[in-house]
DNA sequence: ACCTGAACACCGTTCAAGT
DNA sequence: ACCTGAACACCGTTCAAGT
Protein backbone atom coordinates (compact mmCIF):
# COMPACT_ATOMS: atom_id res chain seq x y z
CA UNK A 1 0.00 0.00 0.00
CA UNK A 2 2.97 1.97 0.42
CA UNK A 3 4.43 4.08 -2.29
CA UNK A 4 7.32 2.93 -3.61
CA UNK A 5 10.66 2.85 -1.45
CA UNK A 6 13.75 1.98 -2.87
CA UNK A 7 16.28 4.52 -1.95
CA UNK A 8 16.95 5.46 2.11
CA UNK A 9 15.11 8.67 1.67
CA UNK A 10 11.68 9.68 0.34
CA UNK A 11 9.87 13.11 0.28
CA UNK A 12 7.87 11.99 3.67
CA UNK A 13 11.16 11.19 5.28
CA UNK A 14 13.13 14.36 4.18
CA UNK A 15 10.04 16.92 4.99
CA UNK A 16 10.19 15.22 8.82
CA UNK A 17 13.27 15.51 9.24
CA UNK A 18 13.53 19.07 7.89
CA UNK A 19 10.82 20.26 10.28
CA UNK A 20 12.62 18.90 13.23
CA UNK A 21 15.67 20.80 12.16
CA UNK A 22 13.89 23.56 11.91
CA UNK A 23 12.40 23.45 14.88
CA UNK A 24 15.89 22.89 16.88
CA UNK A 25 17.85 25.62 14.91
CA UNK A 26 15.64 28.05 13.35
CA UNK A 27 14.62 28.85 9.65
CA UNK A 28 18.60 31.00 9.25
CA UNK A 29 20.03 27.11 10.05
CA UNK A 30 18.23 25.18 8.37
CA UNK A 31 20.14 24.47 5.30
CA UNK A 32 20.03 21.84 2.25
CA UNK A 33 23.84 21.38 3.18
CA UNK A 34 22.98 20.83 7.13
CA UNK A 35 19.60 18.27 6.33
CA UNK A 36 21.88 16.54 3.82
CA UNK A 37 24.49 15.87 6.54
CA UNK A 38 21.95 14.90 8.98
CA UNK A 39 20.29 12.34 6.51
CA UNK A 40 24.16 11.05 5.93
CA UNK A 41 24.02 12.13 2.24
CA UNK A 42 26.06 14.39 -0.31
CA UNK A 43 23.65 18.28 -0.43
CA UNK A 44 23.09 16.56 -4.17
CA UNK A 45 21.06 14.02 -3.17
CA UNK A 46 18.51 16.23 -1.81
CA UNK A 47 17.85 17.61 -5.66
CA UNK A 48 16.47 13.88 -7.00
CA UNK A 49 13.23 14.53 -4.55
CA UNK A 50 13.49 18.49 -4.72
CA UNK A 51 13.57 20.44 -7.18
CA UNK A 52 14.38 23.32 -5.20
CA UNK A 53 14.90 24.73 -1.71
CA UNK A 54 11.76 26.29 -1.89
CA UNK A 55 9.81 23.35 -2.56
CA UNK A 56 11.25 21.67 0.35
CA UNK A 57 10.07 24.71 2.19
CA UNK A 58 6.69 24.61 0.46
CA UNK A 59 6.10 20.81 1.83
CA UNK A 60 7.50 21.64 5.08
CA UNK A 61 4.83 24.36 5.57
CA UNK A 62 1.85 22.18 4.18
CA UNK A 63 3.25 19.63 7.18
CA UNK A 64 3.06 22.19 9.37
CA UNK A 65 -0.45 23.31 8.49
CA UNK A 66 -1.98 19.37 8.93
CA UNK A 67 -1.71 19.90 12.66
CA UNK A 68 -4.99 22.31 12.59
CA UNK A 69 -7.84 20.38 13.28
CA UNK A 70 -10.98 19.91 11.56
CA UNK A 71 -13.23 23.21 11.01
CA UNK A 72 -15.24 23.49 14.42
CA UNK A 73 -16.26 26.46 16.74
CA UNK A 74 -16.51 29.90 16.19
CA UNK A 75 -13.48 32.30 15.09
CA UNK A 76 -11.88 32.92 17.50
CA UNK A 77 -11.40 29.50 18.60
CA UNK A 78 -10.16 28.63 15.16
CA UNK A 79 -7.85 31.43 14.72
CA UNK A 80 -6.25 30.68 17.94
CA UNK A 81 -6.00 26.82 16.22
CA UNK A 82 -4.23 28.07 13.49
CA UNK A 83 -2.02 30.16 15.18
CA UNK A 84 -0.96 27.38 17.72
CA UNK A 85 -0.54 25.28 14.27
CA UNK A 86 2.06 27.73 13.39
CA UNK A 87 3.94 28.03 16.91
CA UNK A 88 4.15 24.34 17.40
CA UNK A 89 7.43 24.81 15.27
CA UNK A 90 10.22 27.22 15.62
CA UNK A 91 9.80 30.26 13.06
CA UNK A 92 6.77 27.58 11.43
CA UNK A 93 5.25 31.41 10.69
CA UNK A 94 7.67 32.59 8.35
CA UNK A 95 7.84 29.24 6.79
CA UNK A 96 4.11 28.91 5.96
CA UNK A 97 4.19 32.92 5.15
CA UNK A 98 6.76 32.41 2.70
CA UNK A 99 5.44 29.65 0.90
CA UNK A 100 2.13 30.82 1.49
CA UNK A 101 2.96 33.70 -1.23
CA UNK A 102 3.22 30.94 -4.35
CA UNK A 103 0.23 28.96 -3.68
CA UNK A 104 -2.70 30.16 -5.34
CA UNK A 105 -5.23 28.33 -3.66
CA UNK A 106 -7.08 27.93 -0.80
CA UNK A 107 -4.91 26.30 2.11
CA UNK A 108 -6.19 24.02 5.25
CA UNK A 109 -5.85 27.27 7.15
CA UNK A 110 -7.91 29.29 4.65
CA UNK A 111 -10.93 26.76 4.69
CA UNK A 112 -11.19 26.22 8.56
CA UNK A 113 -11.30 30.21 8.83
CA UNK A 114 -13.74 30.21 6.23
CA UNK A 115 -15.80 27.44 7.89
CA UNK A 116 -15.88 29.56 11.22
CA UNK A 117 -16.66 32.82 9.71
CA UNK A 118 -19.88 31.43 7.66
CA UNK A 119 -21.83 33.70 4.99
CA UNK A 120 -22.37 37.06 6.78
CA UNK A 121 -19.27 38.75 6.35
CA UNK A 122 -18.49 41.75 3.93
CA UNK A 123 -17.64 41.00 1.05
CA UNK A 124 -17.76 37.52 1.25
CA UNK A 125 -16.57 35.02 3.80
CA UNK A 126 -13.59 34.09 1.02
CA UNK A 127 -11.82 37.73 0.85
CA UNK A 128 -13.24 37.74 4.85
CA UNK A 129 -11.10 34.19 5.52
CA UNK A 130 -8.06 35.76 3.75
CA UNK A 131 -8.26 38.76 5.37
CA UNK A 132 -7.70 36.93 8.62
CA UNK A 133 -5.30 34.68 8.01
CA UNK A 134 -3.35 37.44 6.95
CA UNK A 135 -3.33 38.96 10.68
CA UNK A 136 -2.69 35.40 12.35
CA UNK A 137 0.55 35.03 9.63
CA UNK A 138 1.70 38.54 10.55
CA UNK A 139 1.21 38.72 14.04
CA UNK A 140 2.61 35.08 14.85
CA UNK A 141 5.61 35.70 12.80
CA UNK A 142 6.26 38.72 14.96
CA UNK A 143 6.42 37.13 17.79
CA UNK A 144 8.09 34.40 16.49
CA UNK A 145 11.09 36.38 15.37
CA UNK A 146 11.05 38.44 18.52
CA UNK A 147 11.48 34.70 20.61
CA UNK A 148 14.88 34.30 19.44
CA UNK A 149 15.64 38.22 18.96
CA UNK A 150 15.64 38.12 22.94
CA UNK A 151 17.18 34.37 23.39
CA UNK A 152 20.07 35.98 25.34
CA UNK A 153 19.18 39.80 25.14
CA UNK A 154 16.44 42.33 25.79
CA UNK A 155 13.27 41.83 28.22
CA UNK A 156 11.00 38.67 27.72
CA UNK A 157 8.06 40.44 28.75
CA UNK A 158 5.60 39.61 25.95
CA UNK A 159 3.55 36.16 26.79
CA UNK A 160 0.66 37.67 27.81
CA UNK A 161 0.81 40.98 25.95
CA UNK A 162 0.98 38.83 22.66
CA UNK A 163 -2.24 36.76 23.32
CA UNK A 164 -3.86 39.93 24.17
CA UNK A 165 -2.64 41.59 21.24
CA UNK A 166 -4.22 38.39 19.06
CA UNK A 167 -7.50 38.03 21.02
CA UNK A 168 -8.24 42.05 20.51
CA UNK A 169 -7.18 41.61 16.86
CA UNK A 170 -9.18 38.46 16.13
CA UNK A 171 -12.51 39.79 18.34
CA UNK A 172 -11.79 42.97 16.27
CA UNK A 173 -12.42 41.04 12.86
CA UNK A 174 -15.00 39.23 14.52
CA UNK A 175 -17.42 41.79 14.83
CA UNK A 176 -16.94 43.65 11.73
CA UNK A 177 -17.47 40.28 10.24
CA UNK A 178 -20.94 40.84 11.73
CA UNK A 179 -20.68 36.75 13.32
CA UNK A 180 -21.52 36.15 16.55
CA UNK A 181 -20.22 37.63 19.41
CA UNK A 182 -16.88 35.50 20.61
CA UNK A 183 -16.83 37.38 23.97
CA UNK A 184 -19.91 35.08 25.13
CA UNK A 185 -18.35 31.87 24.18
CA UNK A 186 -15.66 30.54 25.91
CA UNK A 187 -12.33 30.07 23.90
CA UNK B 1 25.66 71.75 10.04
CA UNK B 2 26.20 68.48 8.53
CA UNK B 3 27.98 65.79 10.52
CA UNK B 4 31.53 65.12 9.67
CA UNK B 5 32.08 63.65 6.71
CA UNK B 6 36.06 62.88 6.09
CA UNK B 7 35.25 59.29 4.29
CA UNK B 8 33.67 58.99 1.30
CA UNK B 9 30.26 57.39 2.52
CA UNK B 10 28.30 57.39 5.51
CA UNK B 11 25.68 55.83 6.83
CA UNK B 12 22.82 57.75 5.12
CA UNK B 13 24.28 57.29 2.03
CA UNK B 14 24.82 53.74 2.14
CA UNK B 15 21.38 53.02 3.04
CA UNK B 16 20.16 55.00 0.39
CA UNK B 17 21.94 53.04 -1.87
CA UNK B 18 20.89 49.85 -0.24
CA UNK B 19 17.03 50.88 -0.89
CA UNK B 20 17.91 52.12 -4.40
CA UNK B 21 19.07 48.34 -4.97
CA UNK B 22 16.09 46.85 -2.53
CA UNK B 23 14.29 48.02 -5.42
CA UNK B 24 15.89 46.79 -8.58
CA UNK B 25 16.98 43.45 -7.40
CA UNK B 26 14.62 42.54 -4.36
CA UNK B 27 15.62 41.30 -0.86
CA UNK B 28 17.56 38.15 -1.72
CA UNK B 29 19.78 40.14 -3.89
CA UNK B 30 20.56 42.54 -1.66
CA UNK B 31 23.83 41.10 -0.10
CA UNK B 32 27.00 43.30 1.58
CA UNK B 33 29.04 42.03 -1.33
CA UNK B 34 27.20 43.44 -4.13
CA UNK B 35 26.19 47.08 -2.16
CA UNK B 36 30.15 47.00 -1.08
CA UNK B 37 30.56 46.86 -5.16
CA UNK B 38 27.49 49.70 -6.08
CA UNK B 39 29.61 51.98 -3.78
CA UNK B 40 32.89 50.85 -4.94
CA UNK B 41 34.66 49.62 -2.06
CA UNK B 42 35.59 46.13 -0.32
CA UNK B 43 32.64 44.06 1.67
CA UNK B 44 34.68 44.96 4.85
CA UNK B 45 34.22 48.50 4.41
CA UNK B 46 31.29 48.63 5.18
CA UNK B 47 31.24 46.69 8.64
CA UNK B 48 33.24 50.44 9.90
CA UNK B 49 29.43 51.45 9.47
CA UNK B 50 27.39 49.21 10.64
CA UNK B 51 27.44 46.16 12.58
CA UNK B 52 25.73 43.40 10.68
CA UNK B 53 23.79 43.23 7.79
CA UNK B 54 20.63 43.06 10.59
CA UNK B 55 21.42 46.51 11.98
CA UNK B 56 21.58 47.95 8.02
CA UNK B 57 18.45 46.23 7.11
CA UNK B 58 16.72 47.86 10.52
CA UNK B 59 18.47 51.51 8.87
CA UNK B 60 16.60 50.60 5.83
CA UNK B 61 13.24 49.82 7.31
CA UNK B 62 13.11 53.00 9.02
CA UNK B 63 14.08 55.29 6.03
CA UNK B 64 11.03 52.98 4.72
CA UNK B 65 8.91 54.12 7.30
CA UNK B 66 9.95 57.73 6.79
CA UNK B 67 7.56 58.12 4.16
CA UNK B 68 4.37 57.63 6.33
CA UNK B 69 2.63 61.33 6.50
CA UNK B 70 1.67 62.87 9.88
CA UNK B 71 -1.12 61.50 11.44
CA UNK B 72 -4.07 62.46 9.93
CA UNK B 73 -7.57 61.02 8.50
CA UNK B 74 -9.83 57.99 9.42
CA UNK B 75 -8.35 54.36 10.18
CA UNK B 76 -8.92 53.03 6.73
CA UNK B 77 -7.11 56.18 5.22
CA UNK B 78 -4.22 56.03 7.53
CA UNK B 79 -4.22 52.17 6.69
CA UNK B 80 -3.33 53.01 3.18
CA UNK B 81 -0.94 55.03 3.60
CA UNK B 82 1.01 52.60 5.74
CA UNK B 83 0.31 49.83 3.31
CA UNK B 84 1.55 52.32 0.39
CA UNK B 85 4.80 53.14 2.14
CA UNK B 86 5.78 49.68 2.56
CA UNK B 87 4.33 49.14 -1.39
CA UNK B 88 6.92 51.86 -2.37
CA UNK B 89 9.50 49.48 -2.75
CA UNK B 90 10.19 45.81 -3.64
CA UNK B 91 9.89 43.55 -1.01
CA UNK B 92 9.55 46.35 1.35
CA UNK B 93 7.46 44.66 3.80
CA UNK B 94 9.60 41.76 4.35
CA UNK B 95 12.22 44.12 5.32
CA UNK B 96 9.76 46.21 7.75
CA UNK B 97 8.38 42.74 9.28
CA UNK B 98 11.80 41.59 9.97
CA UNK B 99 13.70 44.56 11.46
CA UNK B 100 10.13 45.34 13.59
CA UNK B 101 10.68 42.05 15.43
CA UNK B 102 13.58 43.14 17.27
CA UNK B 103 12.40 46.86 18.03
CA UNK B 104 10.85 46.54 21.42
CA UNK B 105 9.16 50.19 21.11
CA UNK B 106 6.41 51.80 18.62
CA UNK B 107 6.94 52.84 15.40
CA UNK B 108 6.00 55.45 12.98
CA UNK B 109 3.40 53.33 11.51
CA UNK B 110 2.11 52.04 14.54
CA UNK B 111 2.00 55.60 16.05
CA UNK B 112 0.29 56.81 13.01
CA UNK B 113 -2.84 53.84 13.47
CA UNK B 114 -2.88 54.61 17.02
CA UNK B 115 -3.90 58.61 16.41
CA UNK B 116 -6.54 57.38 13.73
CA UNK B 117 -7.87 54.78 16.25
CA UNK B 118 -8.83 57.35 18.92
CA UNK B 119 -10.02 55.96 22.50
CA UNK B 120 -12.30 53.90 21.87
CA UNK B 121 -11.09 50.64 21.22
CA UNK B 122 -11.22 47.20 23.29
CA UNK B 123 -8.02 46.75 25.20
CA UNK B 124 -6.76 50.18 24.65
CA UNK B 125 -5.91 51.87 21.18
CA UNK B 126 -2.33 50.95 21.42
CA UNK B 127 -3.22 47.07 21.53
CA UNK B 128 -5.47 47.84 18.58
CA UNK B 129 -3.34 49.23 16.77
CA UNK B 130 -0.52 46.72 17.30
CA UNK B 131 -3.04 44.23 15.98
CA UNK B 132 -3.60 46.98 13.17
CA UNK B 133 0.05 47.08 11.80
CA UNK B 134 0.12 43.38 12.24
CA UNK B 135 -2.50 42.73 9.63
CA UNK B 136 -0.85 45.35 7.39
CA UNK B 137 2.93 43.88 7.38
CA UNK B 138 1.42 40.34 6.59
CA UNK B 139 -1.16 41.02 4.20
CA UNK B 140 1.63 43.20 2.58
CA UNK B 141 4.29 40.66 2.67
CA UNK B 142 1.86 38.22 0.75
CA UNK B 143 1.07 40.66 -1.92
CA UNK B 144 4.71 41.95 -2.79
CA UNK B 145 6.08 38.35 -2.25
CA UNK B 146 3.33 36.75 -4.93
CA UNK B 147 4.51 39.68 -7.42
CA UNK B 148 7.90 38.46 -7.88
CA UNK B 149 6.46 34.74 -8.09
CA UNK B 150 4.37 35.76 -10.98
CA UNK B 151 7.48 38.03 -12.30
CA UNK B 152 7.24 35.53 -16.04
CA UNK B 153 5.12 32.55 -14.83
CA UNK B 154 1.86 32.31 -13.16
CA UNK B 155 -1.63 34.44 -13.75
CA UNK B 156 -1.09 37.85 -12.48
CA UNK B 157 -5.08 38.11 -11.63
CA UNK B 158 -4.66 39.76 -8.19
CA UNK B 159 -4.21 43.44 -8.52
CA UNK B 160 -8.08 44.03 -7.42
CA UNK B 161 -8.46 40.94 -5.55
CA UNK B 162 -5.59 42.56 -2.84
CA UNK B 163 -7.07 45.91 -2.71
CA UNK B 164 -10.36 44.12 -1.71
CA UNK B 165 -8.74 42.02 0.83
CA UNK B 166 -6.96 44.83 2.45
CA UNK B 167 -10.09 47.28 2.36
CA UNK B 168 -12.31 44.37 4.10
CA UNK B 169 -10.16 43.65 6.36
CA UNK B 170 -9.67 47.42 7.43
CA UNK B 171 -13.16 47.65 7.85
CA UNK B 172 -13.69 44.60 9.82
CA UNK B 173 -10.77 45.64 12.28
CA UNK B 174 -11.93 49.42 12.13
CA UNK B 175 -16.08 47.89 13.09
CA UNK B 176 -14.77 45.82 15.37
CA UNK B 177 -12.83 48.95 17.29
CA UNK B 178 -15.96 51.10 18.04
CA UNK B 179 -14.79 54.02 15.33
CA UNK B 180 -16.66 56.07 12.87
CA UNK B 181 -17.77 53.90 9.68
CA UNK B 182 -15.22 54.27 7.23
CA UNK B 183 -18.14 53.61 4.67
CA UNK B 184 -19.13 57.06 4.52
CA UNK B 185 -15.97 58.61 4.71
CA UNK B 186 -14.38 58.77 0.91
CA UNK B 187 -10.97 56.79 0.70
C1' DA C 1 15.83 4.88 -9.38
C1' DC C 2 18.73 7.00 -6.35
C1' DC C 3 23.07 8.73 -4.96
C1' DT C 4 28.29 10.36 -5.14
C1' DG C 5 32.02 13.62 -6.32
C1' DA C 6 33.43 17.58 -7.92
C1' DA C 7 32.80 21.86 -9.32
C1' DC C 8 30.65 26.84 -9.98
C1' DA C 9 29.40 31.02 -8.30
C1' DC C 10 28.43 32.88 -4.53
C1' DC C 11 27.53 34.32 0.92
C1' DG C 12 28.39 37.23 6.04
C1' DT C 13 31.99 38.39 9.01
C1' DT C 14 36.66 39.15 11.19
C1' DC C 15 40.95 41.29 11.60
C1' DA C 16 45.56 42.81 10.89
C1' DA C 17 47.40 46.29 8.25
C1' DG C 18 47.50 50.42 5.70
C1' DT C 19 46.61 55.78 5.07
C1' DA D 1 38.71 57.93 11.00
C1' DC D 2 38.00 55.08 7.28
C1' DC D 3 39.31 51.58 4.19
C1' DT D 4 42.10 47.40 1.96
C1' DG D 5 43.49 42.52 1.59
C1' DA D 6 43.18 38.22 2.82
C1' DA D 7 41.18 34.77 5.03
C1' DC D 8 37.42 31.65 7.48
C1' DA D 9 33.51 29.06 7.38
C1' DC D 10 29.96 28.66 4.97
C1' DC D 11 25.81 28.80 1.03
C1' DG D 12 22.28 26.73 -3.30
C1' DT D 13 22.60 24.35 -7.42
C1' DT D 14 24.26 21.59 -11.51
C1' DC D 15 25.84 17.60 -13.70
C1' DA D 16 28.54 13.80 -15.20
C1' DA D 17 29.30 9.51 -13.36
C1' DG D 18 28.46 5.58 -10.54
C1' DT D 19 25.35 1.49 -8.71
Amino acid sequence: MTPARNGRHDREHIVGVALDLLDRYGLPDLTMRRLAAELEVQPSALYWHFASKQDLLAAVADRILERIPAPQGDLLATARRVRDALLAYRDGAEVVLSSAALRPGPSRAHEALRAALGESAPGGADIAATAVLQFILGHTSLVQQRMHGESHGAAADAPDQDAAVFDAGILMLTRGAGAADPIAARG
